[in-house]
Parts: C-alpha cells; sequence; structure tokens
DNA sequence: AATCTGCCCAACCGCAGGGAG
DNA sequence: GCTCCCTGCGGTTGGGCAGAT
C-alpha cells in the first residue's frame, strides 16, 4: 500500500519562499513552537505549504544561529574527515558543525569541497606522472602487494614512518578533532547489532558462514559510473578486489594500525563477525567500533589508486591522498607481500 | 548586447524508521 | 503484530546568477 501524501498536491504552494511567509512561520515557533506536529502546522498559521517544506524552511534557513557559506578551512578538515569515517551522513556531520545544516554541508560537499579535494588529487597524480622515475615505491602511500605465486598470506608491514605516529605529531592544532561522539549520540555505533543493522541499511551483505562463503566481495571495488568516467578521462586501469578472507589474514598478519581520519588509532577487531558488504567492515578504536576507514566511499572514489590485494595485484590505499588533500606532507609507508610493487 | 554555460543552493521528493493506536 | 502517520534523512532538481563567448 502506497504511503498517502503528507500534503494534499495543488493545493499547497512550492518554490521559494516569501518573506512573508518567513514571518510567519519564524512569528508562529517562535510564541508556540512546532507543537510537534509539522504536517497541522501550516493550516494553523495559514499558510498553503507543505508541513514538510516547513520544517525545511525552518531547519535549514530560519531558526536562530543559522550560518550560511563561508566555510572556514577547520570546517572543510572536519567535514573532509567525518566523510572519510562515516560517507554520506550529514546530519551526523552537520551536527559537528555549529550552526551549519545537513542541507548546507551537503551542497557545499557536493558543489566545492569534493572538486576542491579532486583538484588536488589530479595535481599530485600528475605531478607523480611526471616524476615516476624517482622512487620504486611512491612516496606517501601504503601499498599491498599480494603476490599470487605463493600461499602464504603473510603480508609484512613495512613502514619507514607509522603513520600514526607521523599524524599525531605532524597534524596542526586546527585538525585535532574530538572523538566523534558515537557511543552517546550515535547508539548505532555502540552495539554490534546495531553496527550489524546499520550495515544492512548501507546494503550489507553477510551472515553467520559469511567469512567462509563468501570470497570475492566487491569490496574497493569502484561503482560501474565512475569507473567509466575514469576510463574516458585517464587511462585504462584494471579492477579487482579484495576478499573478505583476504582482509582478514591480511589485516591479522599485519598487525596492522589502521588510520581512522579522526585520527584515532584503529585495530582489526578479529574475534568479532567480519562485516563485509562490499563497502565496510568492523574496527575497534580506543573509544568504541569505527567502520573500516578503508572503505571505499561513495563519492570519494577519485581519492583511491586503484590496485588491490586480490590476484596478485597491488591495493594501494587512499590515505596519501587524503592526508595531502587534508594538508599533510607525505609518508613513506608500504606493505609488501613478497615484493614490493614498483610505481 | 545577447546568448550560452556552468555553478550554487534552496527546495522538493521519496524512502525508512519509529511511535501510537 | 499490524497499520497508519509523522519525522528525519539523503539524493536530486531546477531557478537564479555570474562569467564566458
Amino acid at each position: 500500500m502506497g504511503r498517502a501524501p503528507c500534503c494534499e498536491k495543488g493545493k499547497v504552494k512550492k518554490g521559494p519562499w516569501s518573506p512573508e511567509e518567513d514571518a510567519t512561520l519564524k512569528s508562529y515557533i517562535h510564541q508556540y513552537g512546532t507543537g510537534g506536529n509539522w504536517i497541522a502546522l501550516p493550516q494553523k498559521i495559514g499558510l498553503k505549504r507543505c508541513g514538510k517544506s516547513c520544517r525545511l524552511r525552518w531547519l535549514n534557513y530560519l531558526r536562530p544561529n543559522i550560518k550560511h557559506g563561508g566555510f572556514s578551512e577547520e570546517e572543510d578538515n572536519i567535514i573532509c574527515s567525518l566523510y572519510i569515517s562515516i560517507g554520506s551522513r550529514w546530519s551526523i556531520i552537520a551536527a559537528q558543525l555549529p550552526g551549519r545544516t545537513d542541507n548546507d554541508v551537503k551542497n557545499y560537499w557536493n558543489t566545492r569541497l569534493k572538486k576542491k579535494l579532486l583538484g588536488k588529487h589530479r595535481r599530485q597524480k600528475q605531478d607523480r606522472n611526471s616524476s615516476s622515475s624517482s622512487s620504486s615505491s611512491r612516496s606517501g602511500n601504503i601499498n599491498c602487494n599480494n603476490n599470487n605465486n605463493n600461499n602464504n598470506n603473510n603480508i609484512n608491514l613495512i613502514t619507514t614512518q607509522n603513520p600514526l605516529a607521523y599524524i599525531h605529531d605532524h597534524q596542526p592544532q586546527s585538525m585535532l578533532l574530538p572523538p566523534i561522539p558515537y557511543s552517546n549520540q550515535e547508539p548505532r555505533f555502540n552495539d554490534h547489532s546495531s553496527i550489524r543493522k546499520l550495515l544492512i541499511k548501507l546494503g550489507g551483505n553477510f551472515n553467520s558462514n559469511h567469512l567462509q562463503n563468501h570470497h570475492d566481495d566487491q569490496i574497493l571495488s569502484k561503482p560501474h559510473d565512475l569507473h567509466h568516467q575514469e576510463e574516458e578521462e585517464e587511462e585504462e586501469e584494471t579492477i579487482s578486489s579484495i576478499s573478505d578472507q583476504q582482509m582478514l589474514k591480511y589485516t591479522q598478519s599485519a598487525n596492522i594500525d589502521l588510520v581512522c581520519p579522526n585520527y584515532y588509532p584503529l585495530q582489526y577487531f578479529p574475534n568479532e563477525p567480519h562485516f563485509m558488504n562490499g563497502t565496510t567492515s568492523t574496527f575497534q578504536g580506543q573509544n568504541g567500533n569505527y567502520e573500516n576507514p578503508l572503505m571505499k566511499l561513495q563519492g570519494f572514489e577519485f581519492l583511491y589508486e586503484d590496485h588491490h590485494i586480490s590476484n596478485g595485484t597491488t591495493y594501494n590505499f587512499c590515505i596519501d591522498e587524503i592526508m595531502n588533500s587534508l594538508g599533510f606532507p607525505s609518508q613513506e609507508v608500504a606493505i609488501d607481500h613478497g615484493k614490493m610493487h614498483e610505481y
């Protein structure tokens, strides 16, 4: 059964709000509040608007202390950091930015920030291409080279510089974000059933046998349209995938500390179900569980290189691009399986 | 000056979650 | 447990504007 419309179409006004409508809505809410019922509110005050429209207008524009435009560098960093951590959950991201609305953050990300980062990424890529002869291992990347020629799944972490230590030592004060209050404000992240639920919501596909049976999930693979686009724009690139089992072995044997963009060290949590839905997995950080910061985030794919752990290919994490985009200099990090991949 | 193009952002749309009955 | 209704959310649209041609 279809949902009943919240208001009768044709009887409500659409489009931009007039100053009179704004004033009516604002004064009513200041005086009486919303009354807990947005649907009934426009009728009460004689506005020919849908309740949802009133709510949106109030939340995004009329309510006190709303800031518009003029995002600061610090806000940019927070948005990037949180987007990398939790994806496009704009309401949560906006909650970390006083005076900002989810709509504002979303618009800002889609129209400017993404392009800003993309521009940096492209420039870096061009720079790397033009100076590719200088190093056998690309500066600033975590490279995992899965040598398909042997069955040894040990993956040795070779770090010329610990990324965590590096970040903690070098990040500017403005980048020292408070921990995302998942535990208190986002109970969804607080227990595994909630995480399971969330992952299902995000398109999760797992069960108790998942780890044994699910070998070739499309984790870290590109959405088709993006891949197509990049094929047109750049050189043809080989896309492969990493299985959850490979990721499990990889993270366990490498004893890897992963970098969470909010700068809390993460460790893989091997005794818990390993959630792989093609985009996410679960890690334990200092203050609870986090999603895998290395997941391929929708809309953020341009930050990822195109090398993955499966079938002897190399997975090249996005951390350097992220860090560089956020203003960090490169660090030398490599994870080698068998032999160093040459760039 | 007129037209085109791309960008920005307010607003809309549809869906999911959750509470009430 | 089921249905209905409201709220909240994220994705998308389209009008207005500025700069380019």
